[in-house]
RNA sequence: GUCCUUGUAGUUAAAUGGAUAUAACAACUCCGUCCUAAGGAGUAAUUACAGGUUCGAUUCCUGUCGAGGACACCA
């Protein structure tokens, strides 16, 4: 067998070669069982709580010593000692405790070739092949022009480039989308409020924050009068038609140099984030194709006319109704986001398409994906929905119908205010420390976002959520950072990183090296960074103890090994970081 | 009213049906530097309530109470 060995397959040929150790356990737990005649398509291994109860453990004799009509303990030892006779080079030991769980115990060398596969594998330890080839289309933040980019957005920016991270590390092919909503009510809305400034427009040598800044009064100034006054509203509904039918005139010019202000906004912001798309949709660009896909499937009887209006009856399928085309002829969101659907799917013909939206229309979305299937089954069935949580300040609800909007930058610069001190206070050359900084801050506001489950709302306090210390982004830099402080160090007295080592004792550091592809891959199953972002913490307590137990650098033979395991954490957060979305600094 | 989501230490969170429910912050004790103290060691504190299924329930089911969201032309 002859490998190429350009980059990307000698990845590859690492994952076939080297079988994640949970699955391996798995699968001879499955042989083992199936020799004493039960046959079970899933066993469950999980990590104890505990460190003495084993690297891994499994509740297979609890579960179907029923089935064997026999003693869970007894049928406990009865698979052990079946285990034990051909147990694997990795296992040291296998126990069964005294309520039926068996317990592995890893062998020493294991965690040194753990250790060792780190350091050779570096940037891409972690990588699987589970998602290998898929393609995968990924919508989030989906910020509307002419409006703020507000904390919501920030929220959805967050889980979607990390997911976006996660999957790509487990083998996707992951093109990112952004859909913005550049036509209706609220954009009529701010071209009214532009119109009214036409003369005194902001000047073209200002920065796009100053402009967009000037569009968000524009649309306020709009957004009251159509309350207020029954003469504006007619005028702004005017704005609204002439906006859809794309007639030019002065308005159209209006139009288009706020559209154009607004998206180079938005990219300073996302290039702030570390986001790169790869398409943008528009909903000015699908209104169309909307509205004919509409009076074609009601003709077929798939929707049907009420009050002016084109609706789907969700009763039937115990959801709600929705309006798909409203009485002025317009195609709503919900006809839109199908016409979208379609319009991706002519992009890029995709496998999956995951989409990122807060979870106040997880409901609609169920209502969606039902029409969908009868319109483009395929599609519908590869789409999965992805409700994030609302993030929440404690004086009460974060909206932009409320009028209290937070912008995604305002939140920003509050943590970045209470970070900036810190540069001195640490000594940092006076060059690096605004950097520095805004490493910190993002890292602080990410991780707070992504280490809770993605659905639930967040409780966003300033001053407490974002914190620097325990549970933190800065902690998992910090902790990268020492690392690495320490392996340079170790480089100028000629000593360096080898993973071999003479120990027979097995660290909680060791205990922790080798489940990161594993964390990697659960993550990408279930879209959920929350998985890695807790996993990190942990890896960076258990060092942390390491460190402040353990002089690295010493003149035993086993400082090569204590570097192996300092460089092999580094490796780790910095990979697991980078796919939280987090930089990490030089120093800090 | 109907449907969806949700309720865990003082606070913010974690826990693929498993072992003594895990962390961080705040509180209280310690470690004053030697490789980065944005660190480490320790103490105290939690599953809303009532039933049920299960060898085993924070997790699944039913009910009660509380919170959030969606329910026809916004997205």
């Amino acid at each position: 067998m002859t490998i190429q060995t350009n980059g990307y397959e000698n990845i590859r040929f690492f994952c076939i070669l080297f079988t994640m150790i949970d699955e391996k356990i798995k699968k001879y737990i499955k042989e083992t069982l199936m020799s004493v005649t039960v046959y079970i398509d899933k066993v469950d291994l999980e990590h104890p709580m505990d460190f003495k109860n084993g690297d891994y453990s499994t509740n297979v004799a609890m579960v179907y010593a029923k089935k064997t009509g026999e003693n869970p303990i007894e049928f406990a030892k009865k698979l052990a000692k079946g285990l034990i006779e051909h147990k694997p080079k990795e296992i040291e030991k296998i126990e069964v405790a005294g309520n039926g769980f068996i317990n592995f115990y890893l062998s020493k060398d294991f965690f040194i070739d753990s250790v060792k596969e780190v350091l050779k594998k570096e940037e891409n330890y972690g990588r699987n092949n589970f998602l290998k080839g898929q393609k995968t289309i990924v919508e989030y933040t989906d910020a509307n022009p002419f409006k703020e980019f507000h904390i919501g957005h920030l929220m959805s920016n967050t889980i979607g480039e990390s997911i976006s991270r996660i999957i790509d590390f487990c083998g996707a092919k992951v093109r990112r989308a952004n859909y913005q909503g550049d036509i209706g009510a609220h954009i009529a809305k701010a071209v009214w409020g532009i119109y009214q400034s036409k003369n005194n427009l902001p000047k073209e040598g200002l920065d796009a924050k100053d402009k967009a800044k000037f569009l968000g009064m524009a649309y306020a100034l709009g957004a009251k009068n159509y309350d207020a006054d029954e003469n504006i509203k007619k005028e702004i509904e005017e704005i609204n038609k002439k906006i859809y039918s794309g007639e030019g005139g002065e308005i159209k010019k209006l139009y288009e140099w706020g559209r154009g202000i607004s998206l180079d906004y938005f990219e300073t912001i996302y290039k702030r984030l570390g986001t790169k798309f790869d398409y943008y949709f528009f909903e000015s660009k699908i209104a169309e194709s909307a509205k004919k896909i509409v009076s074609e499937y009601l003709k077929k009887g798939l929707f049907e006319e009420s009050e002016g209006a084109i609706i789907f009856k969700g009763e039937k399928y115990g959801l709600h109704t929705r309006v798909f085309q409203n009485s002025k002829g317009l195609p709503t969101y919900e006809a839109k986001e199908l016409g979208l659907s379609k319009v991706k799917y002519e992009k890029y013909s995709y496998d999956k398409s995951l989409i990122v939206t807060g979870n106040d229309i997880n409901d609609y979305f169920d209502v969606l994906l039902k029409v969908m299937s009868f319109i483009f089954p395929k599609l519908a069935e590869r789409t999965v929905h992805i409700g994030h949580g609302m993030l929440k300040l404690p004086t009460g609800k974060m909206g932009s119908r409320t009028g209290e909007v937070i912008t995604a930058e305002f939140l920003i610069d509050q943590v970045f205010k209470r970070v900036r001190p810190k540069m001195e206070e640490s000594g940092l050359p006076e060059e690096i420390r605004e950097e520095v900084a805004e490493k910190v801050s993002i890292s602080a506001l990410k991780y707070s976002i992504l280490k809770q489950k993605t659905g639930k709302d967040i409780i966003f306090d300033i001053d407490k959520s974002v914190s620097f210390d325990g549970d933190s982004g800065p902690y998992l830099q910090y902790t990268c950072v020492r690392a690495k402080s320490v392996i340079e160090k170790a480089k100028k007295q000629d000593k360096n990183p080898r993973a071999v080592s003479e120990r027979k004792e097995i660290t909680g550091i060791e205990k922790m090296i080798y489940r990161f592809p594993e964390i990697i891959k659960r993550a990408g199953e279930e879209y959920s960074p929350h998985y890695l972002a807790i996993y990190l913490i942990e890896l960076s307590s258990e060092f942390n103890t390491y460190y402040a137990t353990n002089k690295i650098i010493g003149d035993s033979k086993e400082t090569q090994y204590r570097l192996a395991i300092t460089k092999a954490v580094s490796i780790i957060l910095e990979n697991g970081l980078g796919i939280l979305g987090i930089k990490v600094p030089n120093r800090m």
